[in-house]
RNA sequence: GGGGACGUAGUUCAGUUGGUUAGAACGCUGCCCUGUCACGGCAGAGGCCGCGGGUUCGAGUCCCGUCGUCCCCGCCA
């Protein structure tokens, strides 16, 4: 291979086979970079050694692809090349073989500068063909093997379960395939294994997992494809501890296999916790947490301050650090003192800023001290305190609730974050804070619906001390105020530096439980019935308590290759309009193809 | 559904206040070159300025629409 021959080769006979990645041509001597998935190779042709064959590698151009029979000679000193690993030999030439040409291709596997993302996606195979894409997708692969490795030595089976199934009108939009067999009628693609691994445990499979493609018609992300690939993962009577043991055993068998070192276990954070200090249910820990200032202070001077400045004195007052950013202008302050200017946190504004350490300091220098003490702020340290309008905008009043308000400030503090990146230096992709977000809420309300609904899924367990809470409030579905929203589930979400890697919980596994989670979602027993008629009843055979998780591979990948994107670990994935360049997908079908499946097309104006 | 960025040669980009023949680099073609490795030198080809309309004596440049790519909000149990 082409990445193979060291010095130790030289003398020997070789044969290497790749693809001409560049070509230099000195006249009477001719250096072709011979490439392949292992690596690179110099070959040289020289006139003076074989004229015919010289000639003939004349002809080749990028990309061609080529064998060569030839003797692996150890450079001369001065012309070893340290940037690559075979560079201390080259190949000589004695036979050229040209298997295939190419036409000139619209970028190079070896250039520079990457040409857009349009023109890599239509002729993704060349794409691929570099350096980097090779090493993703190399990456992906050792991923999943390690992973895959180390549950079946857990014991977990790995089980299939169908592509085509049923639409459930629950979470994302299903894509659906007609059935010809039955005409009128819809397969779903699953947008998880969810209830097909909950049979699996009620069939005594009491240790399932799958490495498996989950689809959702839902918009793209750079971290969001419409098919995306799922560890799934389902265990028969586990406490919430032992799936995390599992999912910390498999993910540190996987970071080994890139390469890296993890630490287990991972640090644990309740929901509550996570909104109030980071302000998202997914935190990032390479940076420090908001702290509430009025802890730090008196209730007189609490109320001095919220009126001094128009906030909310029964909402946190939070500051916002941003360790080592370094000196920052005045204007550039005045910007940052701007909510709007903000990628995230768009709508009307309730809060307010205070960005301004200097006037704030003149204007009350104990208390500034008193706070810049209780939040760690060091000398470099970005800072800033946000409150809670006391008058917004009035479209803004009814939503401000701690939690919408901790949320809003956690988007500044992310996206101060992201743009003092290159200053503060913490957003290392090689850094990797681990943790367990946990007691997820059980119920959160729908606006649109004006109802709650399942945080997680219908089948997630919730705590045994909120049981009664649940049970007072079982009719309260259409109540925004119902404590129904205070109830917390054995649901738990793994985070890595602010991104969710995965989500699970403990399940229900008793009839009665669900029948009151069904009544607590304003859902009859026969509308349970029509909608997962079969589960209920699969329920009621003798089910084991059961859980599980399902962690996103691309994720995990697209962190591990420090990608920026989704579709840099994709060997083939759909742009944000959910279209493959490539294959050019979807498309139209014909007209016959639509009457077989009775579908008619309604043309849009 | 909404907000933002971008679209000029095969590719990456530049293109002034609206002004005459739209440039550069890489790639490509031909010639020269025996130690290059992002080889070098000389010569050359290559443009629907995304598309459609408008303003103007005149549009790559201004306006409207549209298509495409990317980022974000909504959405993603």
């Amino acid at each position: 291979m082409c990445g193979a021959l060291r010095p130790p080769d030289a003398g020997q006979k070789a044969v290497l086979m790749g693809w001409v990645n560049r070509r230099r041509d000195l006249g009477s001597i001719i250096f072709i970079d011979l490439r392949d998935r292992t690596g690179m190779t110099q070959v040289v042709f020289n006139r003076e050694r074989n004229p015919a064959v010289h000639d003939k590698a004349q002809e080749l151009r990028n990309e061609y692809v080529i064998a060569v029979v030839g003797t692996v000679k150890r450079r001369d000193a001065e012309t070893i090349n340290k940037n690559i690993a075979t560079g201390e030999v080259e190949l000589v030439g004695d036979e050229l073989r040209l298997l295939n040409v190419a036409k000139q291709p619209p970028f190079l596997p070896g250039d520079t500068v990457l040409p857009n993302e349009e023109v890599r996606l239509k002729y993704r195979y060349i794409d691929l063909r570099r350096d980097a894409m090779q090493f993703n997708i190399e990456t992906r692969h050792k991923v999943s093997k390690a992973i895959r490795d180390y549950l079946s030595e857990q014991g977990f089976f790995e089980i299939e379960t169908p592509f085509m199934t049923r639409s459930t009108p629950e979470g994302a939009r299903d894509y659906l395939v007609p059935s010809r067999v039955q005409p009128g009628c819809f397969y779903a693609l699953p947008q998880s294994p969810q209830l097909f691994k909950q049979i699996l445990m009620i069939s005594g499979f009491d240790r399932y997992f799958q490495i498996v493609r989950c689809f959702r018609d839902e918009d793209l992300r750079a971290d969001r494809q419409p098919e995306f690939t799922q560890i799934d993962l389902e265990m028969s009577y586990p406490q919430p501890e032992r799936v995390w043991e599992v999912v910390e055993g498999f993910l540190t068998a996987a970071f080994n296999a890139a390469g890296h070192e993890i630490k287990t276990p991972f640090p644990r954070m309740s929901y509550d916790q996570a909104i109030r200090v980071y302000g998202s249910d997914k935190p990032d820990l390479r940076l420090p947490g908001m702290v509430d200032v009025r802890t730090a202070m008196t209730p007189e001077e609490v109320a001095e301050f919220a009126t001094k400045f128009r906030m909310r004195k029964e909402l946190p007052i939070h500051l916002i650090r941003i360790p080592n950013a370094g000196e920052v202008s005045g204007t550039e302050r005045r910007t940052i003192g701007t909510y709007g200017a903000y990628q995230h946190v768009q709508g009307p504004s309730f809060v307010q800023l205070i960005s301004d350490p200097k006037r704030l300091a003149k204007d009350s220098p104990e208390l500034t001290e008193k706070i810049l003490r209780f939040g760690n702020v060091e000398a470099g340290d970005l800072w800033l305190l946000a409150g809670a309008l006391e008058k917004p905008d009035s479209s803004a009043v009814m939503d401000q609730s701690v939690q919408h308000f901790c949320e809003k400030c956690g988007y500044l503090r992310f996206d101060l974050a992201q743009k003092y990146a290159p200053k503060h230096g913490a957003f290392q992709k090689r850094d990797f804070h681990f943790l367990w977000v946990t007691d997820f809420p059980m119920f959160e309300w729908d606006k649109t619906e004006k109802r709650w609904n399942p945080a997680h899924h219908p089948f997630t367990s919730l705590h045994e001390e909120d049981m009664s809470k649940l049970e007072a409030n079982i009719d309260s579905v259409n109540d925004p105020k119902s404590p129904l929203g205070e109830i917390r589930a054995l649901a738990y979400d793994v985070v890595l530096n602010g991104t969710e890697l995965g989500s699970g919980s403990i399940r229900i596994h008793r009839q009665d439980i669900q029948r009151k989670i069904f009544q607590a979602l304003g859902m009859s027993d026969e509308e349970a019935r029509a909608r997962f008629g079969f589960f209920l009843e699969a329920l009621e055979y003798g089910t084991p308590p059961h859980g599980g998780i399902a962690l996103g591979l691309d994720r995990i990948v697209m962190i591990l290759t420090g990608a920026e994107s989704l579709r840099e670990v994709i060997p083939f994935p759909k742009t944000a309009r959910a279209v493959d360049l490539m294959v050019d997908a979807p498309t139209p079908v014909n007209e016959a193809q639509l009457k077989e499946l009775g579908i008619g097309v309604i043309k849009a104006k």
